[in-house]
DNA sequence: TTGTATGCGTTATCAC
DNA sequence: GTGATAACGCATACAA
């Protein structure tokens, strides 16, 4: 392997001329189809292999996609980069990873990156509320998708699980297995997705003749030891709750540690759901109902709305706002048999 | 903002030409600090970012680190791959990402694309035994680091754990727990990791006079039910081990469902302890004793051992080998009071 | 210490 | 249907 042969090595090879070649190997369809054989020919003949360095600094635009989470190890994201590149290597593109870290600075300083770097298209999952740099993106005519923690203002297409309703069928099946007082673990309510869970656990109640109670809310983070306290404030009140749903899968994980720790036998005496599917869930004893969001199929969504908007010009009109079907996943922490 | 600043719109401002600007803002000894100081500050003034795509061109390198992995969201690679996103960002890298799916084709594919696109470096786990196809990466030049599943033969530098000794701590451990019949799931014995964990368990046992019995070594894959299935055939033999020692993590999860489900109690009956520290492994019941891998850090290092490289130009000759030490993670599957 | 000229490989705009 | 030319933005060899 020594030089790497250029368009111009093949138009040498055939007395032509670089334009020629160009144009034979994108099909323009100016360029006859003998010429282009003889062209497509001697480029394999010759090992010809386009330099995507030069066409990007020739367009303005390279065939990567940006994307930017807040950490690359958490299994939710992973999950989606791997549905994103597997979807974006279909067309011929890569993609490029950056971790916002949570902090709203080091995703603007990462959007300048990727910028710089001419990137086609940015997807990103938001660090915080603040969504303000991402005009940037926007005013760079660069393709902009947010998802999960969605850019409800200034994306102009967005791609998340529908949360509200992962919550209503996570609720919902605790009505359904008899459960009665079902308390909720509500997760910080300063962000979108844990607010329109706790959305999804009131409807679920009041559409099937539940009260709600303010005392079986609680707002918390979603760490393990959040969990445990929570369920011990629940279980210690005068009139306890039989069944918790979780906005998380990390705090259902505690509230069921609290509960075996206190000999209260799931999903007899009480009854437990999760939110988001991590990896443990089904290994827990009892194993641990939760809501899938279909990471993957996520990512794979996110490519294609780049796609869509690439292979028709124009509509910047009209925006994408996905919201993909959740899935519970019932498993024994909420499976008791009803006694009528 | 409309167009982007470039060196030339930098040289105009100042009377100047590019050349000169393009020394300053690269901080070229023959530069006078005067039009330094004055093309830094005018450059700021104008907002000027550079065109990493331009410099890739003209250099016939850019500044991005190709990684191969065979899946993005494995728990282990995603943490490997946030390590060394941690790393190359501090010298202004970039990292694309591409999954071979433990194919050989694929990641032969993945190869030529990141050549094309004049990465500085590609990391890779390989996805198979044949190592053939990298040589086309040392052909262009290209730094190249192999981790976990490396190339011994062709890949300069490599980074792994140190799985000898991983499993030799986890054997030695169960040791001096008392355990006196201690079993190995080992795994494709095709891998060189998994052939690295069975050694370390026959040194455990035989620097510390247990005999080395082979009917108490299965060699199975790593999934759960394989887990499952061994610790039966373990458990139903003549003389049955006392403790078994996973050379993977679900495998053990495997073993440890099938006592418990038997009624074996855990670690008083048998030991259990399993490879990776896979995050399930801290929430199971009860709690696994595995081997870390330091992932994160494993992934720090791949990305130290490029910039080592870059900075010493010459000594293609000294190749790194670089094994981490693992670290044992005692949990309450193999903890239990010795009885002397 | 600075300026001039050239090329990296591609594509697009003209011409013919 | 094809060719000539310029330009994308930067960095270096060579002059001065």
């Amino acid at each position: 392997m020594t030089k790497k042969t250029t368009i111009s090595d093949i138009a040498k090879a055939l007395n032509t001329t670089a334009a020629t070649v160009s144009r034979a190997l994108s099909d323009n369809p100016r360029i006859s189809d003998k010429t282009k054989k003889l062209v497509n020919d001697t480029a394999k003949a010759l090992g010809y292999a386009p330099n995507p360095v030069a066409a990007a600094l020739r367009n303005g635009r390279s065939k990567i996609i940006g994307v930017i989470v807040p950490y690359i190890d958490r299994s939710f994201f992973s999950s989606v980069i791997r549905g994103i590149e597997e979807e974006v290597k279909k067309h011929g593109y890569n993609i490029m990873i950056c971790q916002s870290l949570e902090d709203k600075d080091a995703e603007a300083e990462n959007i300048d990156i990727l910028i710089n770097a001419r990137v086609a298209g940015i997807a990103l999952s938001l660090a915080s509320n603040d969504e303000s740099h991402l005009k940037k993106i926007i005013n760079h005519n660069i393709a902009l998708v947010t998802f999960d923690r969605i850019a409800d203002n200034l994306a102009p297409h967005t791609v998340a699980a529908d949360d509200f309703e992962g919550s209503y069928l996570a609720t919902k099946h605790l009505i359904d297995q008899g459960y009665k007082r079902i308390a909720h673990l509500a997760g910080s309510q300063k962000i979108n997705i844990y607010r329109n869970r706790q959305r999804g656990y009131r409807a679920a109640l009041e559409e099937n003749g539940h009260e709600i109670d303010n005392d079986l809310i609680i707002s918390t983070n979603s760490k393990v030891i959040a969990g445990r306290e929570s369920a011990e404030t629940l279980l210690n009140l005068k009139n306890p709750p039989d069944a918790i749903t979780s906005a998380s899968d990390f705090s259902a994980l505690g509230a069921l540690q609290y509960c075996k720790s206190k000999g209260i036998k799931i999903p007899e005496e009480i009854g437990i759901t999760g939110f988001a599917n991590e990896p443990f869930t089904e290994y827990l004893e009892p194993s641990l109902t939760s809501v899938s969001q279909n990471t993957l199929e996520m990512g794979k969504i996110v490519g294609q709305v780049f796609f869509d908007q690439f292979n028709t010009e124009e509509q910047q009109t009209q925006y994408k706002k996905i919201l993909l079907k959740p899935e519970l996943i019932v498993r024994k922490s909420s499976l008791r048999t009803i006694n009528k």
